[in-house]
This record gives C-alpha cells, structure tokens and sequence, in this order.
RNA sequence: CGGGGCUUGGCGCAGUCUGGUAGCGCACCUGGUUUGGGACCAGGGGGUCGCAGGUUCGAAUCCUGCAGCCCCGACCA
C-alpha cells in the first residue's frame, strides 16, 4: 500500500479525551476516530489490525473444530422472554421497537438465538458433539463506558457455543476451546493467564478468564508463577487435555473478583507469588442445561429419551484485543505491533520522492517484499524525513526500510528493527531475507 | 446511578473571576527557500465561543435549564 493513497491521519498532539495509552495511541495513529460515547469507527488501519486479529482466532477455532456461521445483531425478543432473560438482563440491554411495535433487542451475547438454532435442527445424539460460533458486533449499554475500544458499548467479539450429549463430553468442549484460547492469543504475542472465574448458579470448576497482563489493566490477578512457565499446547485435539488444562489449573490463579488472601498464602510459596494488573480478553463457561432446559433444545439419546443438551459458551473480545495488545506492547515513540497482527509488517520510507535512483530502489523493494507476501505501507509522499520516522515509529510496524539517494546509489538498505531499534545497512536481497521473519 | 471536571476553527489551548463584540501553537491553502529525525520566511482561508432561554445598551464572559464528553466508584468480552 502507497502511504500516498492510503487514509492515515495521524495526530501529532494528545486528544485530550484519551486517558490511558491504547486509546491515545489508536487515535493518534488513526486506527479509530470515535462517534459517541463507547461506539467507534474503525479507520483502514485499525481494521486491518481486528481483522488480522480476527483470522487467529478463526485460525485456531477451525484447528478445535468449531465451526463459523454469523447471527444477525438484532434479535427478537420472544427468545429472551424464554430463557427469562428478558427482564433479568436490565438496563445494559439496548431495546428497540420496529414499526409493527415488535420488541428487538441489539444482542449482547448469543445463547438464545443460538439454542432456538440448534434446538428447530437437531432431534438426535447422534449429531453430537457440535460447537458454533461467530465473530459479530455486540452491544452492551455499559453505565460508564471508558478506556478507548477497551470498554466500548459496541464492541467485536467472538462467541462460540457448544452442544453435547451430557456433561463428561461437554467438559471435553470445554478443555478443547480453553487449548485453542492459549494458542490464540500466544499466537497475537500475548501471555494470557487463564484465572478461575465465578461459575455462578451452575457451580463447579468449569469458568475461565484469560487475563493479558498490562499496567493499565482493569483487573487485578493473584496467581502462581509457574503458570506463566507452562507450555503452550500444540494443535492436537484428538489427545487427552486434561494434563495440559491441569498444569495450569493446579495453581492458583484468580482475578481480585475471585481472590481469597489466606488461600493464595497457603498454597503458593512467597517467592511464587504473583500480584499484577490485567485486561480480561476471553471468559469461557460451562453451563449445562440452563438454556436448553428453559428452551426446550432437546435431543434424543441413545436409550431413546429425550434430553436437554449440555451447553457452554467461549467468548473473545476481538476489538478489546486491539487495545489490549498496545497496552502490552508500546514505547514512547508509539505503538510497536507484534508480527502476528501488524496491520503491516514492513514501513518502506523513500526519503526523496523525484529521485530518479532513489524511486527506483524504493519500487524494486516495494514490488520484491510484496512478491514474498509481505505487507508493506510505502512512504512515497513527499514529506520531510523527520516526520516520515515520526509516523512509523508511532504506527509501529515491525520492520523499517529506509531509502535514500545516499543509499540508492550503492543498491543498499537501513533497515530498522522497531522493537529494540536496532539499525543496519544491508543489500538488497540480504533486507528481503531479513525483513520476512519477525524482528528479534 | 453517586462524586468530580470539561465543552472556544480539524487538534491542543488562552480568554470567563473584573461583560465592550474572539486569540495563540499545530494542521490546512499559495509563493519562495529548504530537505536523513515532526523546517523556515511571507501571504491567506476557516470559529461567533455545546444547545435553549433569561439579564443587559451590549454576553464566550453573569443567571436558569438541558445536552455531550472525560475521570473516580458500583457493573462487564
């Protein structure tokens, strides 16, 4: 992409409604220009970065056997009258009436329309196991919506739902969607600790947040060190998971809402004992029967009763994510994206546009570095060098090229490592190979 | 919802106390000089001061009401 055609506007000062540093940074680098309290447009390149963060999970949703298919973000609300959550859900709900007075809702989460789906579709065990989600807008009319895309009204979240027979095979679903959580975000450059969660009415061990450690968290984790050592499983999911969700259950870990101080004391040593902040970017939870029994999704087993499926629902917040990585991943020159969700992976800046030798250099990397299916935003525009560095320091791509007519003339690129900003001047070719993996 | 703060060109702010008809920096446009870390000079365009009402000869400034936004708390991916 030619910086030139792209739309990119940056800010150079501070928006003075941008308290913490993804939400000043996002607005800076022109990811996202907000439209009212909460609800946010996403500019071009803060929507490569949700969609690349969107295409892991996909990714890795697809490896668990989960299957994509997208809900509208309206829904009656003759659902929610069924499952009683309705009146239970309050304020948060944002509720509309459409022109033949019927009552909609814009969803903020999917268990009904998702039970209603399966319940008119699936009569029999034999159909079992199954596990549905969709990325989709949400919309939750937070009472204080703040921190940027962090705490929005509306925001991107991926929800998946599992059906099956009893609630042996549910924890199955269960272990599987918590391995394929690990991987994601591992794969977005996150560690992601997963702290035991309130299960609510349905009690047990089977609720989840994934916490992402950042200064300026929300949440606050008590854990167990070792549960930062624990090894990210592979993409095995006909193996036995239980081991692997247990060298990390076995510990304690638990946000401030869970955390019990005599507990963490007596059962971790005072050298593992970690306290920090952290953002909640998944929750997953098993919930049994509630819905399919308020709902009637039945099916028949094997001894031909019928039975009520056994459900649990996965969610990952897509667009708190890309918050969420800046807080973890920035300095003070601006963002520095990890590779897996770089909107781009190369910044090309030409340093004199209308250089015969420089252009061309410029172009033959341009045109090499793409031809290796790379991304690459191009500075071509003729603006002074010092604000050329500026604004790729603040978008944070991971790798700079810089091309100058000093360097043109010898066939030679500086090439920028944005995370330790480490420079060096190589060839051509040498800053191909360079530049295609991930910076050091 | 309770407490606090803010609202003046695209952005950041001053002016409000002590009413006299709007200013600064950045950005933008034109010309020139510059050109490896957010250039310089000259010229120029753009706001009636969140909205509504009131007081006054006169309101960004005083009064009343409303709205929006931000921060702290209770709630959440």
């Amino acid at each position: 992409m030619r910086l030139s055609n792209y739309f990119l506007p940056v800010l150079k000062e501070n928006p003075a409604e941008a308290q913490i540093v993804s939400h000043r940074l996002m607005l800076r680098a022109g990811m996202v220009r907000q439209s009212s309290a909460g609800i946010y447009s996403w500019l071009p390149l803060g929507l490569r970065v949700l969609n690349k963060i969107a295409d892991i999970v996909r990714q890795e949703q697809a490896l668990a056997g989960a299957l994509e298919m997208l809900m509208p973000t309206l829904q009656p609300a003759e659902i929610w009258r069924e499952s009683g959550r309705y009146d239970d859900y309050g304020k948060e709900m944002l509720r509309i009436t459409d022109r033949h007075d019927r009552d909609l809702l814009y969803g903020p989460t999917n268990e009904e329309l998702i039970t209603q789906i399966f319940r008119d579709s699936v009569r029999s065990y034999k159909e079992l196991p199954r596990n549905l989600y969709h990325i989709q807008w949400k919309f939750r009319d937070e009472i204080r919506p703040r921190f940027g895309v962090m705490r929005g009204r509306e925001f991107l979240m991926k929800d998946g739902y599992s059906f099956d027979i009893d609630e042996a095979n549910a924890r199955r679903a269960y272990q599987k969607i918590f391995v394929s959580y690990l991987r994601s975000f591992k794969r977005m450059g996150l560690q992601a600790i997963p702290v035991a969660a309130d299960t609510g009415p349905i009690g047990g061990d089977l609720s989840h947040e994934f916490i992402i450690l950042a200064e300026t968290g929300e949440s606050e984790v008590f854990c167990h060190s070792d549960v930062l050592t624990q090894p990210v499983p592979e993409a095995d999911y006909t193996a036995d998971l239980t081991p692997v969700i247990d060298g990390y259950t076995q510990h304690y870990a638990r946000s401030d809402e869970m955390h019990d101080a005599a507990k963490f004391e007596a059962e971790v040593p005072e050298d593992k004992r970690l306290t920090a902040r952290g953002i909640e970017v998944g929750h997953i939870f098993y919930f049994g029967t509630k819905y399919s029994n308020a709902m009637k999704a039945l099916v028949t087993g094997p001894n031909g009763k019928d039975v009520p499926v056994h459900m649990g629902s996965y969610g990952i917040g897509v667009s708190r994510l890309v918050g969420g990585i800046i807080e973890a991943c920035h300095d003070d020159e601006g963002i520095v994206w990890p590779w897996a969700v770089a909107p781009f992976h190369i910044g090309l800046i030409n340093l004199k546009p209308g250089d015969d030798a420089t252009d061309a250099l410029c172009e033959q990397l341009y045109q090499n570095l793409t031809d290796h299916n790379l991304d690459v935003l191009y500075d071509d525009r003729d603006e002074r060098a010092g604000a050329k560095f500026s604004t790729m320091d603040l978008i944070g791509l991971p790798w700079q090229a810089v091309i100058g007519p000093r360097g043109a003339k010898a066939g030679e690129v500086e090439i920028k490592n944005r995370v330790t900003g480490e420079k060096q001047t190589v060839a051509l070719e040498a800053a191909i190979k360079i530049m295609s993996q991930p910076p050091a």
